[in-house]
DNA sequence: AACGGACAAAAATAACTGTTTTTGTCCGTT
DNA sequence: AACGGACAAAAACAGTTATTTTTGTCCGTT
Protein backbone atom coordinates (compact mmCIF):
# COMPACT_ATOMS: atom_id res chain seq x y z
CA UNK A 1 0.00 0.00 0.00
CA UNK A 2 1.24 3.76 -1.00
CA UNK A 3 -0.21 6.56 -2.26
CA UNK A 4 2.70 7.59 -4.48
CA UNK A 5 1.36 5.70 -7.57
CA UNK A 6 -1.03 6.97 -10.30
CA UNK A 7 -4.45 7.21 -9.53
CA UNK A 8 -7.05 5.96 -12.00
CA UNK A 9 -8.06 9.47 -13.60
CA UNK A 10 -4.33 10.40 -14.09
CA UNK A 11 -3.65 7.21 -16.02
CA UNK A 12 -6.63 7.54 -18.27
CA UNK A 13 -5.27 11.22 -19.00
CA UNK A 14 -1.78 10.03 -19.17
CA UNK A 15 -2.49 7.16 -21.22
CA UNK A 16 -5.38 8.05 -23.56
CA UNK A 17 -6.94 4.60 -22.49
CA UNK A 18 -10.56 4.70 -20.94
CA UNK A 19 -11.65 4.07 -17.21
CA UNK A 20 -13.14 0.33 -18.80
CA UNK A 21 -10.19 -0.80 -20.57
CA UNK A 22 -7.99 -0.28 -17.58
CA UNK A 23 -10.40 -2.07 -15.34
CA UNK A 24 -11.55 -4.96 -17.94
CA UNK A 25 -7.61 -5.44 -18.31
CA UNK A 26 -6.59 -5.03 -14.58
CA UNK A 27 -9.82 -7.78 -14.46
CA UNK A 28 -8.04 -9.92 -16.91
CA UNK A 29 -4.47 -9.70 -15.86
CA UNK A 30 -2.74 -7.72 -18.92
CA UNK A 31 -1.67 -4.51 -17.09
CA UNK A 32 -2.30 -4.78 -13.07
CA UNK A 33 -1.62 -1.98 -10.82
CA UNK A 34 0.93 -2.74 -8.24
CA UNK A 35 -0.84 -0.93 -5.65
CA UNK A 36 -3.74 -0.43 -4.03
CA UNK A 37 -4.51 2.26 -1.71
CA UNK A 38 -6.39 1.22 1.34
CA UNK A 39 -10.18 1.89 -0.03
CA UNK A 40 -8.87 -0.64 -2.11
CA UNK A 41 -8.41 1.51 -5.13
CA UNK A 42 -5.68 1.18 -7.88
CA UNK A 43 -2.56 3.05 -7.84
CA UNK A 44 -0.69 2.18 -10.90
CA UNK A 45 3.32 2.34 -10.80
CA UNK A 46 5.45 4.23 -12.94
CA UNK A 47 6.47 0.66 -14.51
CA UNK A 48 3.05 0.02 -15.21
CA UNK A 49 2.42 3.20 -17.16
CA UNK A 50 5.07 2.12 -19.30
CA UNK A 51 3.17 -1.27 -20.32
CA UNK A 52 0.08 0.50 -20.68
CA UNK A 53 2.27 3.15 -23.12
CA UNK A 54 3.17 0.18 -24.80
CA UNK A 55 0.15 -1.64 -25.48
CA UNK A 56 -1.41 1.19 -26.28
CA UNK A 57 0.82 2.04 -28.79
CA UNK A 58 0.55 -1.45 -30.28
CA UNK A 59 -3.37 -0.64 -30.25
CA UNK A 60 -2.77 2.36 -32.28
CA UNK A 61 -0.68 0.23 -34.63
CA UNK A 62 -3.21 -1.74 -35.21
CA UNK A 63 -3.02 -4.45 -32.87
CA UNK A 64 -5.69 -6.37 -31.06
CA UNK A 65 -6.18 -7.14 -27.55
CA UNK A 66 -5.97 -11.01 -27.87
CA UNK A 67 -2.70 -10.69 -29.99
CA UNK A 68 -1.24 -8.54 -26.97
CA UNK A 69 -2.11 -10.89 -24.54
CA UNK A 70 -0.92 -14.26 -26.70
CA UNK A 71 2.43 -12.54 -27.68
CA UNK A 72 3.12 -11.43 -23.84
CA UNK A 73 2.70 -15.20 -22.49
CA UNK A 74 4.93 -16.62 -25.34
CA UNK A 75 7.33 -13.57 -25.23
CA UNK A 76 7.65 -14.91 -21.62
CA UNK A 77 8.18 -18.09 -22.93
CA UNK A 78 10.71 -17.60 -25.08
CA UNK A 79 12.76 -15.10 -22.93
CA UNK A 80 12.54 -16.46 -19.38
CA UNK A 81 14.53 -13.59 -18.20
CA UNK A 82 11.89 -11.26 -19.51
CA UNK A 83 9.12 -10.64 -16.70
CA UNK A 84 7.32 -7.37 -18.26
CA UNK A 85 7.72 -7.79 -22.18
CA UNK A 86 5.44 -4.89 -22.42
CA UNK A 87 7.95 -2.77 -20.47
CA UNK A 88 11.48 -4.54 -21.45
CA UNK A 89 11.18 -4.88 -24.69
CA UNK A 90 12.12 -3.15 -27.93
CA UNK A 91 8.57 -3.58 -29.81
CA UNK A 92 7.70 -2.77 -33.66
CA UNK A 93 4.24 -3.67 -35.04
CA UNK A 94 1.32 -2.99 -37.59
CA UNK A 95 -2.07 -5.19 -37.27
CA UNK A 96 -0.41 -8.58 -38.05
CA UNK A 97 2.94 -8.82 -36.48
CA UNK A 98 4.69 -7.68 -33.47
CA UNK A 99 8.13 -7.53 -33.89
CA UNK A 100 11.22 -7.95 -31.32
CA UNK A 101 14.08 -6.54 -31.62
CA UNK A 102 16.78 -8.34 -29.59
CA UNK A 103 20.49 -8.45 -29.61
CA UNK A 104 20.57 -7.26 -33.01
CA UNK A 105 18.22 -10.43 -34.25
CA UNK A 106 14.54 -9.90 -35.01
CA UNK A 107 11.93 -12.58 -34.06
CA UNK A 108 8.58 -12.79 -34.21
CA UNK A 109 6.65 -12.08 -30.88
CA UNK A 110 3.90 -15.01 -31.22
CA UNK A 111 5.87 -17.36 -32.82
CA UNK A 112 9.49 -16.60 -32.29
CA UNK A 113 10.34 -17.45 -35.44
CA UNK A 114 13.43 -15.85 -36.65
CA UNK A 115 13.58 -13.11 -39.45
CA UNK A 116 15.45 -13.00 -42.11
CA UNK A 117 17.39 -10.47 -43.98
CA UNK A 118 17.72 -12.00 -47.43
CA UNK A 119 18.94 -8.77 -49.25
CA UNK A 120 22.28 -8.17 -46.44
CA UNK A 121 22.85 -11.58 -47.21
CA UNK A 122 22.56 -11.21 -50.88
CA UNK A 123 24.77 -8.27 -51.44
CA UNK A 124 27.28 -10.12 -49.93
CA UNK A 125 26.37 -13.41 -52.54
CA UNK A 126 26.29 -11.06 -55.32
CA UNK A 127 29.99 -10.00 -54.85
CA UNK A 128 30.58 -13.74 -54.48
CA UNK A 129 29.01 -14.50 -57.72
CA UNK A 130 29.98 -11.44 -59.92
CA UNK A 131 33.54 -12.17 -59.02
CA UNK A 132 34.81 -15.75 -58.80
CA UNK A 133 31.73 -17.40 -61.09
CA UNK A 134 31.38 -17.79 -64.83
CA UNK A 135 27.99 -18.64 -66.00
CA UNK A 136 29.42 -22.34 -67.25
CA UNK A 137 30.51 -24.38 -63.48
CA UNK A 138 29.48 -22.18 -60.18
CA UNK A 139 28.41 -24.14 -57.22
CA UNK A 140 29.02 -21.49 -54.78
CA UNK A 141 25.13 -21.23 -53.87
CA UNK A 142 24.09 -24.70 -53.68
CA UNK A 143 22.16 -25.77 -51.07
CA UNK A 144 23.06 -29.09 -50.56
CA UNK A 145 24.20 -31.17 -53.59
CA UNK A 146 23.91 -34.82 -52.20
CA UNK A 147 27.26 -35.85 -54.66
CA UNK A 148 27.13 -33.36 -57.54
CA UNK A 149 24.92 -35.30 -59.93
CA UNK A 150 25.06 -33.59 -63.35
CA UNK A 151 22.24 -32.07 -64.07
CA UNK A 152 19.42 -33.92 -62.40
CA UNK A 153 15.54 -33.92 -64.13
CA UNK A 154 13.18 -32.19 -61.57
CA UNK B 1 19.21 -13.20 -78.06
CA UNK B 2 22.63 -14.23 -76.06
CA UNK B 3 23.89 -16.71 -74.95
CA UNK B 4 25.94 -15.69 -71.91
CA UNK B 5 22.49 -16.08 -69.28
CA UNK B 6 22.40 -18.61 -67.10
CA UNK B 7 20.49 -21.92 -68.03
CA UNK B 8 17.64 -23.77 -66.61
CA UNK B 9 20.01 -26.25 -65.02
CA UNK B 10 22.24 -23.57 -63.29
CA UNK B 11 19.77 -21.54 -62.06
CA UNK B 12 18.25 -24.58 -60.19
CA UNK B 13 21.36 -25.60 -58.93
CA UNK B 14 22.19 -21.63 -57.87
CA UNK B 15 18.60 -20.67 -56.22
CA UNK B 16 18.13 -24.20 -54.97
CA UNK B 17 14.02 -23.89 -56.87
CA UNK B 18 12.90 -26.89 -58.93
CA UNK B 19 12.27 -26.39 -63.13
CA UNK B 20 8.66 -26.84 -62.07
CA UNK B 21 8.76 -23.46 -59.86
CA UNK B 22 10.97 -21.86 -62.68
CA UNK B 23 8.89 -22.62 -65.43
CA UNK B 24 5.69 -21.54 -63.50
CA UNK B 25 7.04 -18.28 -62.49
CA UNK B 26 8.12 -18.08 -66.13
CA UNK B 27 5.02 -18.49 -67.54
CA UNK B 28 2.70 -16.61 -64.52
CA UNK B 29 5.12 -13.31 -64.70
CA UNK B 30 7.00 -13.61 -61.40
CA UNK B 31 10.34 -13.78 -62.38
CA UNK B 32 10.72 -13.85 -66.44
CA UNK B 33 14.17 -14.55 -67.42
CA UNK B 34 15.38 -11.71 -69.28
CA UNK B 35 16.85 -13.21 -72.58
CA UNK B 36 16.73 -16.53 -74.97
CA UNK B 37 18.47 -18.53 -77.25
CA UNK B 38 17.30 -19.55 -80.30
CA UNK B 39 15.74 -22.33 -79.31
CA UNK B 40 13.56 -20.69 -77.52
CA UNK B 41 14.84 -21.78 -74.07
CA UNK B 42 15.75 -19.41 -71.75
CA UNK B 43 18.57 -17.47 -70.35
CA UNK B 44 18.45 -15.66 -66.72
CA UNK B 45 20.34 -12.56 -66.17
CA UNK B 46 22.50 -11.56 -62.99
CA UNK B 47 19.04 -9.88 -61.75
CA UNK B 48 17.01 -12.46 -62.80
CA UNK B 49 19.18 -14.56 -60.01
CA UNK B 50 18.98 -11.92 -57.54
CA UNK B 51 15.32 -11.71 -58.10
CA UNK B 52 14.75 -15.55 -58.00
CA UNK B 53 16.82 -15.78 -54.67
CA UNK B 54 15.21 -13.29 -52.69
CA UNK B 55 11.93 -14.92 -53.33
CA UNK B 56 13.71 -18.22 -52.54
CA UNK B 57 14.43 -16.72 -49.52
CA UNK B 58 10.90 -15.44 -48.94
CA UNK B 59 9.08 -18.82 -49.78
CA UNK B 60 11.98 -20.27 -47.22
CA UNK B 61 10.76 -17.43 -44.13
CA UNK B 62 7.02 -18.64 -45.08
CA UNK B 63 5.83 -16.56 -47.15
CA UNK B 64 3.56 -17.44 -50.01
CA UNK B 65 3.75 -16.69 -53.29
CA UNK B 66 0.95 -15.29 -53.79
CA UNK B 67 1.80 -12.69 -50.76
CA UNK B 68 4.87 -12.26 -52.99
CA UNK B 69 3.49 -11.34 -56.28
CA UNK B 70 0.66 -9.10 -54.38
CA UNK B 71 3.27 -7.43 -52.51
CA UNK B 72 5.46 -6.96 -55.56
CA UNK B 73 2.40 -4.98 -57.20
CA UNK B 74 1.59 -3.38 -54.27
CA UNK B 75 5.20 -2.17 -54.14
CA UNK B 76 5.65 -0.68 -57.72
CA UNK B 77 2.71 1.01 -56.88
CA UNK B 78 3.87 2.47 -53.96
CA UNK B 79 7.73 3.24 -55.21
CA UNK B 80 7.11 3.93 -59.03
CA UNK B 81 10.63 4.26 -59.37
CA UNK B 82 11.34 0.65 -58.49
CA UNK B 83 11.06 -1.53 -60.82
CA UNK B 84 12.06 -3.99 -59.77
CA UNK B 85 11.01 -4.95 -55.94
CA UNK B 86 12.83 -8.48 -55.25
CA UNK B 87 15.97 -7.50 -56.60
CA UNK B 88 16.11 -3.61 -55.59
CA UNK B 89 14.54 -3.19 -52.09
CA UNK B 90 15.98 -3.97 -48.60
CA UNK B 91 13.14 -6.64 -47.66
CA UNK B 92 12.63 -8.73 -43.91
CA UNK B 93 9.83 -11.02 -43.39
CA UNK B 94 7.65 -13.80 -41.70
CA UNK B 95 5.36 -15.78 -42.74
CA UNK B 96 2.47 -13.42 -42.64
CA UNK B 97 4.34 -9.90 -43.71
CA UNK B 98 6.98 -8.48 -46.16
CA UNK B 99 8.88 -5.48 -44.10
CA UNK B 100 10.61 -3.32 -46.45
CA UNK B 101 13.22 -1.05 -45.13
CA UNK B 102 13.39 2.03 -46.83
CA UNK B 103 15.28 5.75 -45.89
CA UNK B 104 15.16 4.64 -42.52
CA UNK B 105 11.62 4.19 -42.16
CA UNK B 106 9.83 0.23 -42.51
CA UNK B 107 6.44 -0.25 -44.21
CA UNK B 108 4.56 -3.25 -45.13
CA UNK B 109 4.91 -3.95 -48.60
CA UNK B 110 0.79 -5.33 -49.03
CA UNK B 111 -0.95 -2.26 -47.13
CA UNK B 112 1.95 0.32 -47.01
CA UNK B 113 1.45 0.85 -43.54
CA UNK B 114 4.22 2.31 -41.50
CA UNK B 115 5.67 0.29 -38.58
CA UNK B 116 5.71 2.55 -35.51
CA UNK B 117 8.69 1.92 -33.24
CA UNK B 118 6.66 2.26 -29.36
CA UNK B 119 9.71 1.51 -27.10
CA UNK B 120 12.20 4.14 -28.99
CA UNK B 121 9.21 7.13 -28.29
CA UNK B 122 8.52 6.04 -24.97
CA UNK B 123 12.22 6.21 -23.52
CA UNK B 124 12.13 9.88 -24.86
CA UNK B 125 9.04 10.03 -22.98
CA UNK B 126 10.25 8.08 -20.01
CA UNK B 127 12.78 10.97 -19.26
CA UNK B 128 10.15 13.44 -19.31
CA UNK B 129 7.63 12.21 -16.81
CA UNK B 130 10.23 10.92 -14.66
CA UNK B 131 12.20 14.65 -14.63
CA UNK B 132 8.71 16.91 -15.15
CA UNK B 133 6.01 15.31 -13.32
CA UNK B 134 5.11 14.29 -9.73
CA UNK B 135 2.04 11.94 -9.75
CA UNK B 136 -0.66 14.98 -8.61
CA UNK B 137 -0.37 17.38 -11.75
CA UNK B 138 1.04 15.74 -15.24
CA UNK B 139 -0.80 16.46 -18.70
CA UNK B 140 2.73 15.95 -21.04
CA UNK B 141 0.83 13.08 -22.04
CA UNK B 142 -2.34 14.60 -23.06
CA UNK B 143 -3.05 13.51 -26.46
CA UNK B 144 -5.87 15.62 -27.24
CA UNK B 145 -7.83 17.04 -24.28
CA UNK B 146 -10.43 19.78 -25.19
CA UNK B 147 -9.76 22.06 -22.84
CA UNK B 148 -9.11 20.73 -19.26
CA UNK B 149 -12.40 19.57 -18.03
CA UNK B 150 -11.34 18.14 -14.64
CA UNK B 151 -12.21 14.36 -13.84
CA UNK B 152 -14.26 13.15 -17.14
CA UNK B 153 -16.36 10.22 -16.01
CA UNK B 154 -15.69 7.58 -19.38
C1' DA C 1 -13.40 9.59 -7.58
C1' DA C 2 -13.24 5.20 -7.86
C1' DC C 3 -15.23 0.75 -7.68
C1' DG C 4 -18.20 -3.29 -9.51
C1' DG C 5 -22.17 -5.40 -11.96
C1' DA C 6 -25.14 -6.02 -15.87
C1' DC C 7 -26.56 -5.61 -20.52
C1' DA C 8 -25.56 -4.77 -25.34
C1' DA C 9 -22.74 -3.31 -29.38
C1' DA C 10 -18.48 -3.83 -31.69
C1' DA C 11 -14.31 -6.19 -32.75
C1' DA C 12 -11.60 -10.14 -33.17
C1' DT C 13 -11.15 -14.92 -33.60
C1' DA C 14 -11.95 -19.82 -34.78
C1' DA C 15 -13.89 -23.14 -37.68
C1' DC C 16 -15.73 -24.39 -41.70
C1' DT C 17 -16.73 -24.23 -46.68
C1' DG C 18 -15.52 -24.06 -51.65
C1' DT C 19 -12.25 -22.00 -54.95
C1' DT C 20 -7.89 -20.75 -56.75
C1' DT C 21 -2.96 -21.08 -56.85
C1' DT C 22 1.15 -23.66 -56.75
C1' DT C 23 3.82 -27.70 -57.17
C1' DG C 24 4.92 -32.65 -58.37
C1' DT C 25 4.95 -36.03 -61.73
C1' DC C 26 4.67 -38.25 -66.00
C1' DC C 27 4.94 -38.03 -71.00
C1' DG C 28 6.08 -36.65 -75.68
C1' DT C 29 8.72 -33.15 -78.58
C1' DT C 30 12.65 -30.38 -80.17
C1' DA D 1 18.77 -30.31 -71.77
C1' DA D 2 15.13 -27.85 -72.14
C1' DC D 3 10.49 -27.13 -73.42
C1' DG D 4 5.22 -27.69 -72.99
C1' DG D 5 0.86 -30.14 -71.79
C1' DA D 6 -2.08 -32.74 -68.76
C1' DC D 7 -3.57 -34.63 -64.51
C1' DA D 8 -3.62 -34.70 -59.49
C1' DA D 9 -2.03 -33.51 -54.75
C1' DA D 10 -0.95 -29.86 -51.72
C1' DA D 11 -1.10 -25.22 -50.22
C1' DA D 12 -3.11 -20.90 -49.90
C1' DC D 13 -6.99 -18.12 -50.13
C1' DA D 14 -11.76 -15.95 -49.87
C1' DG D 15 -16.08 -16.05 -47.89
C1' DT D 16 -19.15 -17.50 -44.60
C1' DT D 17 -20.85 -18.47 -40.06
C1' DA D 18 -20.72 -19.01 -34.85
C1' DT D 19 -18.15 -17.97 -30.76
C1' DT D 20 -15.35 -15.29 -27.84
C1' DT D 21 -13.21 -11.05 -26.47
C1' DT D 22 -13.31 -6.23 -25.74
C1' DT D 23 -15.51 -1.95 -25.08
C1' DG D 24 -19.35 1.42 -24.13
C1' DT D 25 -22.92 2.72 -21.23
C1' DC D 26 -25.84 2.99 -17.42
C1' DC D 27 -26.62 2.31 -12.54
C1' DG D 28 -25.89 1.75 -7.61
C1' DT D 29 -22.25 1.63 -3.82
C1' DT D 30 -18.32 3.22 -1.03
Amino acid sequence: MNDTGYSCQQVMRITGLTRRQLSYWRKTGLVVPQDNTRGGHARYSFADLLALKTARKLIDAGVSVQRIRRSITSLTGFLPSCNAPLTELSLVATGDVILVLHREAAFEALSGQEWIYPVAELEREAASIRGEMAPEQNDLFEQSLPARQEAVQQ
